[in-house]
RNA sequence: GCUGCUGUAGCUCAGCCGGUAGAGCGCGUCCUUGGUAAGGACGAGGUCACGGGUUCGAAUCCCGUCAGCAGCUCCA
């Protein structure tokens, strides 16, 4: 007999070799209509694994997210079966489950196009309708390796596996099998409801020297309902993308001739100059002084800098009288001059010099992507020159000013990276650890969650960055911190210090915001066009009932313009409903409708964005909340 | 940069196998003066991304260029 323990404690005494399909039947016939794999003794396997003795077991259904992946794995099977009926001559790569979905990488010289997915989907359907079991076994590394001769990417795969023991799965009957570590659901009958997303290119192990294969993408979920919730999840994702907000909002555009080259429009630049005019306050308070740098400067000092060897590919060159200069894709050498300019004191120090510097980096044309990714932006810079005595409390200040900001915009979901030497470095073993330990203190100090990125800092310094998701799923770097060593050498940069020697500073790097680009976009997508009101292009619209109240619009309108507040009236021919509907889609957070009745009370009706109920207020009262939740910079609307 | 897809009115899109363009929204004028998420009529607006080619004839087919989209690679 085996002693099988469940999750919630309790034990089931079995006969020996009975698999765990027949615990879950044991159990109850839902459980075992729902079952799709096992985690015998923590370890995820097929259903039909055997027990004996004594063994931990847990039946895992569609409702967990282990569940779930197996599901999407034996999916990503079952579509790579459908493909192959279609087009013989496919080769298998590699097909993971990712967040939502999963896909699986093909070589297959004929293009798969959108037009072929319901194909493969119909070919999906008969597999799983066929309801046929999947089956594992296993060989060792010889004989599997002998088994998928011929086949390079499977020769591949068995190579890099760590197991000794090699297994495949089949079905229909071995007429489609797969190298593949499992496990997975019993038959093709329990797959759920799928759907193929889309088709990509994708280079072989990420390496663009290798050939490129076809990335064929889809997603699964246990019911028609899960599936289109995920569907629906998607089209409001979309309506969100800061693309499509940023045109019907009217903010900015891009055009053929300076594609990667953000246009701000009026209402995009009231939204930009507020977050400068917040930001250079914020700024003043952390004691920052401000400085502009020139767009191009003489290729010279880019040799200096070290840009012109690591960097030249991107930049942007251009000839002036005989002389190249080179269009900054950085601030900091522009910086370095400036401290050069004169000399300076250690009682000077720490110097923290920020600079919204407009930047130009010809990046490669398949990754732009709206504000997110463009070529030409403006960075919220800053410079600290520092000893090195004082580089953790400068994290720290950096740190506190970060989150503050961040605060500021309602940003609570982001997280934090330690970035670690490179294999290419410049600077002694000892400088690295000194720096890396400050960063890292700073953390700590802080109590801040991060993760260490092993290997990917600077070649010049470890850093910190700052990462925030946006509503797609896709995470973006906003600010970042980093250490420099080299720059304060290469430009021979100098303190005297208490004892009247030269010293040379630290100098950190940092930037909150980023790009004011980027995050323009991912506020966009943050707030879905629906900005709070310090951050609204406007903030209210007067609405009159009909012409006979228009002059008392107006009034209100020059009024609260006179308060500083981003005031329109809108006085077209169309009835107070249309006005409405109207104001509603350009995202207006305060409507102010004004009839005979308000006018007499010398009073406002206030119809709040996303709010039904609608308030009558009088003119002094609305002046006075709104004023006070521009200034406050406050998130929500609310009377 | 690579692979695939896309480019038609300000916006969103239709236009099958070639016979020189259409809708809704928006815009303009007029009617309407209406109390809380879209009143009505009329009208203007397009070198069908650009350049070649095939054809009697190209938005439509072919080639190239540019730009965008999805993904890969990259991201000091």
């Amino acid at each position: 007999m085996a002693k099988v323990t469940l999750p919630d404690g309790s034990i089931l005494n079995i006969e020996d070799g009975k698999s765990a399909c027949d615990v879950a039947e044991q159990i109850g016939p839902g459980l075992a209509k729902s079952a799709l794999a096992a985690r015998i003794d923590g370890k995820m396997t097929d259903l039909s694994t055997a027990i004996w003795g004594q063994a931990e077991l847990e039946i895992i259904t569609p409702s967990s997210p282990t569940g779930l992946e197996t599901m999407r794995h034996s999916c990503a099977h079952i579509m790579a079966e459908a493909i192959c009926t279609l087009w013989p001559e496919t080769q298998l790569v590699y097909g993971p489950t990712v967040e939502d979905g999963f896909y699986y990488d093909i070589d297959l010289d004929e293009p798969i196009r959108p037009e072929d997915f319901e194909k493969i989907e119909a070919k999906m359907r008969e597999i799983v309708r066929a309801d046929k079991p999947i089956r594992r076994k296993e060989m060792s590394r010889e004989e599997a390796l002998k088994h998928v001769a011929g086949n390079k990417y499977k020769v591949d795969n068995i190579r890099r596996a760590d197991s000794e023991v090699i297994s495949f799965y089949y079905h229909n009957n071995g007429g489609f099998e797969d190298l593949c570590t499992g496990p997975h659901i019993p038959s093709t009958g329990k797959c759920g409801e799928f759907k193929i997303m889309s088709v990509a290119g994708a280079y072989w192990h990420g390496d663009p020297t290798q050939k490129m294969l076809q990335r064929v993408y889809g997603t699964v979920w246990p019911t028609k309902k899960e599936l289109k919730k995920y569907l629906n999840r998607l089209e409001e994702a979309k309506k969100r993308d800061h693309r499509v907000i940023g045109k019907q909002l009217d903010l900015f555009s891009f055009h053929e001739e300076g594609p990667g080259f953000a246009f701000m429009h009026p209402a995009g630049m009231v939204i930009w100059n507020e977050i400068v005019d917040y930001w250079q306050k914020v700024h003043r308070r952390y004691d920052y002084s401000q400085i502009k740098t020139p767009i191009m400067l003489n290729e010279r000092l880019w040799h200096q800098s070290g840009h012109w060897e690591n960097y030249k590919e991107n930049m942007y060159f251009t000839d002036v009288d005989e002389a190249t200069y080179a269009i900054k894709p950085m601030n900091c050498p522009g910086g370095c001059l400036i401290f050069n300019s004169r000399r300076h004191s250690y009682r000077e120090l720490p110097m923290r010099v920020a600079e919204l510097g407009l930047v130009h980096r010809h990046e490669a044309s398949g990754v732009m992507h709206g504000l997110f990714r463009v070529r030409q932006f403006t960075q919220d810079d800053a410079h600290i020159f520092c000893k090195s005595s004082q580089i953790e409390d400068e994290v720290m200040g950096v740190i506190d000013l970060t989150f503050q900001m961040y605060r500021t915009f309602g940003f609570e979901d982001f997280h934090v990276e330690l970035s670690t030497k490179p294999e290419k470095h410049i600077g002694s073993d000892e400088i690295w650890e000194t720096a890396t330990n400050a960063l890292e203190q700073a953390l700590k100090h802080k109590g801040i969650e991060y993760q260490i990125n092993d290997g990917d800092g600077a070649f010049y310094g470890p850093k910190i960055d700052f990462h925030i998701k946006e509503v797609l799923n896709r995470s973006w770097q906003l600010g970042t911190i980093q250490l420099d060593f080299s720059m304060p050498q290469r430009f021979d940069l100098k303190y005297v210090d208490s004892d009247n020697t030269e010293k040379t500073p630290v100098m950190i790097h940092r930037a909150i915001l980023g790009s004011f680009e980027r995050f323009m976009g991912i506020l966009i997508e943050h707030y879905g066009g629906a900005f709070p009101l310090w951050l609204a292009p406007e903030q209210v619209r007067v609405l009159p009932i009909s012409e006979k109240t228009n002059d008392y619009a107006r009034e209100i309108e020059s009024r609260l313009k006179k308060a500083d507040i981003r005031a329109t009236a809108d006085v077209s021919d169309e009835k107070i409903g249309a006005k409405i509907a109207k104001a509603h889609e350009n995202k207006l957070p305060y409507m102010l409708v004004v009839g005979p009745k308000e006018r007499e009370q010398n009073a406002v009706n206030v119809r709040i964005r996303g709010v039904k109920e609608t308030k009558t207020v009088s003119l002094s009262e609305f002046f006075e909340t709104a004023g006070k939740k521009v200034s406050d910079k406050t998130q929500d609307l609310l009377f």
